[in-house]
DNA sequence: GTTAATTCGTACTTTCGCGTACGAGTTCTA
DNA sequence: TAGAACTCGTACGCGAAAGTACGAATTAAC
């Protein structure tokens, strides 16, 4: 912030390194800082002259990833119908999910405990407001706590890219099938 | 199997590694060899006697925690109505599950890609034979692959486990949360 | 064109956990 | 009670990956 302000050369190769990042981990999350210069195009050297240790390295990998998926979603139209509002939610969520999940991973291994959890934290709310909205106009359940429904639909996404990662879901099915499992567990009881 | 068997104290010292296994990998799914031998009380040399690799020793670990859990659901009665013994089965399955969450995490990350899940055979199926008569009994939907409904129940099921050890989710509640979380998610539609 | 930032290779230290070697004592088994 | 099976400590070798040290060559910035 109040650095003496990098030179050009060095804001580019941090952008490449972040990118780099973002693609290897989201490959392996267990890949080395050694994978992830080289694949940066740059020295080892080089990375560590940007980041100190490989956990700042992840953090800010998954935060950049957090912070384009922001962009996605915090443009998204979710007024009118909850339902269908939801829905346009999981189909723009979900793909994001999936390509960034073993980032994920990766992150919740070498940040301290929470820490991924409040990364999350515009996510996890845009969820629940449009959740609690649902609710008042009756189109979902009010039996179960909130966070837990929340959390509960992002269960069942990186479950639904952990079956496209083995092959046993088709990318082209996903979007539907999880749109229709989270919504009907969200569903106000009709009986 | 054709081995000029086993001696007696051999056995006792394999039956607590085994059970230090568990415990230790419940707890922790990156234990150490040498953790999981102070925890049998027994030499590590003693453990290695018994188990080449620790890769050999998480199976093992896994293996009978899936083992004991057979030996709980299968004697479950779930005949009659498909709505009530899934209730009956997901009363017995979740708490097996969160006991030996870490445990499958440390199973993931060693045992070869599908491993696990050929261990989870038994149980899956006893699942999915569940949906199936349900789905013949009208309750369950069947506007989604049989396979992934067996597995979104399990990332449920492991999604709980999460909370409880996270503290989000009060053990005592998350029975009751879990059952009607994915009583709803199965249910045909009614609407 | 001078200065300071940046790149980046090589080589090193450290840490950590797995697995092995050796060998002496102990305890089952028949 | 003989001999084989088992226990278990200490010490070692090994590989992987993280992070450090040093210094020379480039390159942006003014």
């Amino acid at each position: 912030m109040t650095r003496p302000r990098r030179r050009a050369d060095a804001e580019r190769s941090i952008a490449r390194i972040v990118a780099a990042a973002r693609e290897a981990l989201s490959r392996d999350p267990d890949a080395t800082v050694d994978d992830i210069a080289r694949a940066a195009g740059v020295g080892r050297m080089t990375l560590y002259g940007h980041f100190r240790t490989r956990p700042e390295l992840v953090e800010a990998a998954i935060a950049d990833a957090l912070r384009s998926g922001e962009q996605t979603l915090g443009g998204l139209d979710l007024t009118g119908d909850a339902r269908d509002a939801l829905t346009r939610l999981l189909e723009s969520s979900w793909t994001l999910v999936s390509e960034s999940a073993a980032l994920l991973v990766a992150a919740q291994k070498v940040l301290p405990e929470g820490r991924v959890r409040d990364l999350h934290a515009d996510a996890a709310e845009r969820m629940e407001e449009l959740i609690e909205r649902g609710q008042r106009q009756g189109a979902f359940r009010t039996d179960l706590p909130t966070a837990w429904l929340v959390n509960a639909v992002q269960y069942l996404l990186h479950g639904a890219a952990e079956e496209i990662r083995a092959g046993r879901l088709k990318t082209a099915d996903a979007g539907g099938v999880v749109t229709a499992t989270i919504q009907s567990m969200l569903s106000a009881a009709k009986g």
